[in-house]
DNA sequence: TTTTTTGCAAAGATTTTGCACCTTA
DNA sequence: TAAGGTGCAAAATCTTTGCAAAAAA
């Protein structure tokens, strides 16, 4: 028997002392079907529709937050916003087109063991990374020639 | 003769058809003597000091974001701040404390001739990343023990 | 002089809060 | 039942805007 995400959620949410409601499982939800960073008023447009409050909002992600369901992230410049971390989605890095704005995930692998290894002997502890590339997504860059 | 940073801030936004004003510099030098990210409020803040209205700093940022005299970066969780990128400071990354969620530097040569490589062969066309490691800094590692 | 920038003050958007009521475990 | 969560509506913050006056080139 497989366990999902959200059975996830539950255990981790009440390892914590936090309850696994209606409300937190639909923020969950948009979350996890959206595979990319939200903002914080696009979240909440969405979550509406099935009757959670703006407040809900906003307090549920400080707790996933907290806990370490999320993550905030910059989109296009200076827009925060908020995305699913492992093991509740792969671990990635984005690279973010700036002729567009699109954002678009990159695999990790190729860039986490380089960057780990540069970091010995700093007297600093790692424990993870974000990784933003700023460049020409495919289609604007074909589009620019 | 050496070429002073607000020279070179001078020549650049005269290049864009934009004004080198006294408020523009007084932003500026706000950045540059932080020499760390700072959020919009606290920049208010201090230059307001000078006499600068809000509604400048507002303006200012967007134009020094445009004409890339500034860059944006997430803070500790979920604060955008602004910074000054090269050639008006160093290219650098940042360590973000988990703990206290203070922001240090990181010379960035130790990562970027990795970084550049794992992206060899994408189709994507590189223009600047921004990295950002998390985890705990030496002041809280030793008050953890 | 022409064009851009700024101040001001209002509008708009986003985020936080207190408290009574409801729900989860 | 006890601890935590939610809705509501107001308050606090933060950001944007229009327009007339001021400053830069």
């Amino acid at each position: 028997m497989e366990r999902t995400l959200e059975d996830r959620l539950k255990i981790l949410l009440r390892a914590q002392g936090l309850r696994f409601t209606p409300d937190r499982l639909r923020i969950f939800r948009a979350l996890a079907d959206k595979h990319k960073p939200i903002s914080v008023p696009r979240l909440i447009a969405i979550v509406e529709q099935d009757g959670v409050n703006q407040a809900t909002v906003y307090r549920t992600l400080e707790q996933f937050l907290a806990v370490g369901v999320v993550q905030t992230v910059l989109l296009h410049d200076g827009v925060v916003g908020y995305e699913l971390v492992p093991p509740f989605s792969s671990h990635h890095h984005h690279f973010i087109c700036l002729d567009c704005g699109s954002v678009q995930d990159l695999a990790a692998e190729r860039v986490d063991s380089a960057l780990d290894k540069s970091l010995e002997g700093t007297g600093l502890r790692v424990i993870t990374h974000k990784v933003d590339i700023y460049g020409q997504c495919e289609k604007c860059h074909a589009a620019s020639l």
